[in-house]
RNA sequence: GCAUCGAUGGUCUAGUGGUAUGACUUAAGCCUUCCAAGCUUAUAGCCCGGGUUCAAUUCCCGGUCGAUGCACCA
C-alpha cells in the first residue's frame, strides 16, 4: 500500500529534494542529504524563521561550534543525564534500558544505582523481549551525544552539541553586554545538532543530524507577565490541548492567548507569545491550520529544567502528530548550571527606581590588637566575626573546630542604613526551539497532491510560493521565431529582481508545465506569439491552472508580490 | 538492536545458473500556436562482501539500506 509518505518521499527523491546520504557507499540511516532543492527549499523556510525571530522580534542571530568541550555539557546537565543506562539480554540479544528492565521487576529507584548495583539488581529479573531471566549482565551507558577529542593525544573530550541551545547560555555575559546590560534580550541560533540514536526510523523524522533553530529569551523572573508586545498576538486564537484535556481524553479547544495566560492555560505571556507567534510562522511557511495543534506536556513528562512547556504539533498521514517545535519556559536552570560549573556569574544587575534604603550591621574587628594576639588564627578569627552574632560581652567564634571567645572591645558592631540600588538577578530563559528538518518534512508532506487535469492524473507540490524552492518558470511556446529570446530577457528580468526563474524549453509546453507542477513551481510565464504583438505574456497559476495576460514590464513586480504573498493570483484576473 | 519481509536503468517492472524485458522519464533531432500528443535516435540497471559452481543478478552465508512489529527515542 502506497501512502503520502511513500509518495512524497519518492518524489523527494526522484526530483532532488531528500536523497539518502553517500548512497554510492550504501546509505547511513539517520542521515539524508537535502539536495538541490530541497536545500533551496529548506533555505527559504530559516529565511522565513528569520523574518519573525530577527526582523520582528529584533533577537539576533548567533553562530556558535558544534562541538564542545565537555565541560559544557556536564554543567548542562547532558553527561550524565543523556544517557540511558542499558545492558544486552544474553539469551535473546536485545538491548533493554536496565532501568526499565528494574522497574518492572519491582527494583526501587533504579534510575539512582550504581551500574554494578543495578546489574546485580536486575538479574533475576526478565528480559522484556523474550522473558526469559537475565542473569549476569552488564549495565553500560549508552549516551546519546556523540563524543569526540579535541586535538593530537586524545586528551581533550568534546561532544557534538545535541541541541544548539547551550551556545547562546555560554555566550551570556557576552550577550548581555551586547544588549547594553537590559533585560529582556534575545539570542537566536539555526544549525546541526545531533543526538546518536539508537534506531532513527521514520525517514527525516528522526534523524542523528539534523537542524534546529533556537531561541533564548532572557526574561526578568518577575516579568514573564509583562511582554511588551503581547497586544500583538492576545487575541490570537489557536486550539489548545491542554495537560487536564489529555489526562481526561478530551479534544484541544481553541482559546485566545489572553484567555489562556489569564485562565493559568499557559503559565504566562512570553510563553503564550511564542506559542502564537509559532503558530503564524508555521501556517506562514504553508502547515494548513487544521494540521497544526498545542499541546501541553504531562507534568511527569517535561524536562528536569522546565516549569511549562507546549509542543507545536503537526498532523502526519503516516506519523500522527509529531512535534515539531518545543516551547518550555526553562527558568533559570541552565543559567545558574553555567554559572555554577564555569566559576562566571550569569546575573543582571537590576537598578531599582529609587535606591532602597536597608539596615545592615557591619562588625568591624580591631586587627591592630587581634592580628598580635591571634597571629596565624587572625585572619579566620577576622572572617568568622563578619558573620558572627556579637552579645554585649563579645562573641564566640568557631575557628578550626575550637570555639575562640572575643571580647566586645576587639570589635565594634556598627548599625547602618545604607543605599541598596539594585540586585542582581539571574534571568529565566523562554525556549521556542524549532525543528527545522520535520518542519520541512511537514511542508513536504502537506503539500503533495494529485488532481484530474484534462482527464489525466498530475502530481502537484501545492508549496506556499514563499517555500516553493523554484518561484516561476519561463517558456517559450516554440522554439523558433525569436520567441526564445524574449522568454530568455525576461528570466534575466527575474533573477535581477532577486526572483529564481527557471528557463525550459525543452518539449511539448503541457509537459513543462507538469514538470514545474511536480516541483511545485508556483507561476509560469509563457511567452507566444501575441507577446511579440503587444509586448504581454501569460501567467499561469499552478493551483488553479488558470492564466492572465500581463505587460512584460510588470513581470517581475507581479512575480515578486505573488511570492512574498502580498498579491494573490486571483486578483489578477 | 532483535524478528519478519523486501532490494533489477532516474522511476515502475518482466525474467533468468550462461550479463536482462517492457513502459515512463531524461537527452539530441524532427514535428508542434498553451497543459505529460507523435516520429527517429541515444544514455542508463541486477544493493555490497564472501561461499558453492566451468559460470551467480539468480542458490547459500554475512552485511547495508528500506518497510513493518517489538524495544528505544522526541
Amino acid at each position: 500500500m502506497s501512502d503520502v509518505f511513500e509518495k512524497v518521499m519518492d518524489l523527494a527523491k526522484r526530483r532532488g529534494f531528500i536523497w539518502p546520504t553517500s548512497e554510492c557507499y550504501g546509505a547511513v540511516a539517520g542521515f539524508i542529504d537535502y539536495g538541490p532543492l530541497g536545500a533551496m527549499m529548506k533555505r527559504r523556510v530559516e529565511n522565513i524563521w528569520r523574518d519573525f525571530y530577527v526582523i520582528q522580534e529584533g533577537y539576533y542571530e548567533i553562530e556558535c561550534p558544534t562541538i564542545a568541550q565537555e565541560s559544557v555539557f556536564i554543567a548542562s546537565g547532558h553527561v550524565k543525564g543523556f544517557s540511558d543506562k542499558m545492558c544486552q539480554c544474553p539469551h535473546c540479544k536485545e538491548f533493554l534500558r536496565a532501568d526499565h528492565v528494574a522497574e518492572a521487576g519491582g527494583v526501587k529507584n533504579p534510575s539512582i544505582m550504581k551500574n554494578e548495583d543495578l546489574a546485580a539488581a536486575i538479574a533475576s529479573c526478565k528480559c522484556m523481549a523474550c522473558e526469559e531471566e537475565l542473569g549476569t549482565v552488564e549495565v553500560f551507558n549508552f549516551n546519546l551525544m556523540f563524543q569526540t577529542t579535541i586535538g593530537p593525544g586524545s586528551q581533550r573530550v568534546g561532544y557534538l552539541r545535541p541541541e544548539t541551545a547551550q551556545g547562546m547560555f555560554v555566550d551570556f555575559a557576552r550577550l548581555l553586554r551586547f544588549y547594553r546590560d537590559k533585560l529582556p534580550f534575545g539570542a537566536i541560533q539555526i544549525g546541526k545538532s545531533y543526538r546518536n540514536e539508537i534506531s532513527p526510523r521514520q525517514g527525516m523524522i528522526r534523524l542523528r543530524e539534523f537542524t534546529q533553530a533556537e531561541a533564548e529569551i532572557f526574561v526578568h523572573p518577575d516579568e514573564k507577565n509583562c511582554h511588551p508586545s503581547f497586544r500583538r498576538y492576545a487575541d490570537y486564537t489557536m486550539p489548545l490541548l491542554t495537560y487536564v484535556q489529555q489526562e481526561k481524553c478530551e479534544e484541544a479547544v481553541p482559546m485566545s492567548m489572553r484567555e489562556a495566560v489569564d485562565k493559568g492555560v499557559i503559565a504566562n505571556e512570553y510563553l503564550a507569545y511564542y506559542v502564537a507567534l509559532t503558530h503564524q510562522l508555521l501556517v506562514t511557511i504553508g502547515i494548513k491550520p487544521e494540521r497544526l495543534r498545542f499541546r501541553q506536556h504531562l507534568p511527569d513528562e517535561r524536562a528536569h529544567y522546565a516549569t511549562d512547556c507546549w509542543d507545536a504539533e503537526i498532523r502526519s498521514d503516516r506519523f500522527g502528530w509529531v512535534e515539531t517545535v518545543g516551547l518550555a519556559d526553562r527558568t533559570d536552570y541552565d543559567l545558574n548550571a553555567h554559572a555554577k560549573e564555569s566559576g562566571t556569574p550569569m546575573t543582571v544587575f537590576i537598578q531599582y527606581d529609587e535606591p532602597k534604603k536597608v539596615a545592615r550591621r557591619r562588625i568591624i574587628p580591631n586587627m591592630s590588637v587581634l592580628g598580635k594576639q591571634y597571629r596565624t588564627k587572625a585572619k579566620a578569627i577576622f572572617e568568622a566575626l563578619a558573620v558572627a552574632s556579637p552579645t554585649a560581652d563579645g562573641a564566640d567564634v568557631e575557628v578550626d573546630g575550637e570555639t575562640i571567645h572575643i571580647p566586645a572591645d576587639l570589635f565594634e558592631v556598627r548599625d547602618e542604613i545604607i543605599d541598596v540600588r539594585g540586585e542582581e538577578i539571574v534571568p529565566h530563559v523562554i525556549e521556542p526551539s524549532y525543528g527545522i528538518d520535520r518542519m520541512c518534512y511537514a511542508v513536504l508532506e502537506g503539500a503533495y497532491d494529485e488532481d484530474v487535469a484534462d482527464g489525466e492524473s498530475r502530481t502537484v507540490m501545492r508549496f506556499s510560493p514563499n517555500v516553493a524552492p523554484i518561484q516561476v518558470a519561463v517558456f517559450p511556446l516554440m522554439t523558433r521565431d525569436g520567441l526564445e529570446e524574449i522568454a530568455d530577457t525576461i528570466t534575466r528580468s527575474l533573477h535581477k529582481a532577486g526572483i529564481l526563474a527557471e528557463y525550459d524549453d525543452s518539449g511539448a509546453i503541457g509537459r513543462r508545465y507538469r514538470r514545474q507542477d511536480e516541483i511545485g513551481t508556483p507561476f509560469a510565464i509563457t511567452v507566444d506569439y501575441d507577446t511579440k504583438e503587444d509586448r504581454t505574456v501569460t501567467l499561469r497559476d499552478r493551483d488553479s491552472m488558470k492564466q492572465v495576460r500581463i505587460a512584460i514590464d510588470k513581470v517581475p513586480a507581479t512575480v515578486c508580490a505573488l511570492v512574498d504573498g502580498s498579491q494573490k493570483f486571483a486578483e489578477l484576473e
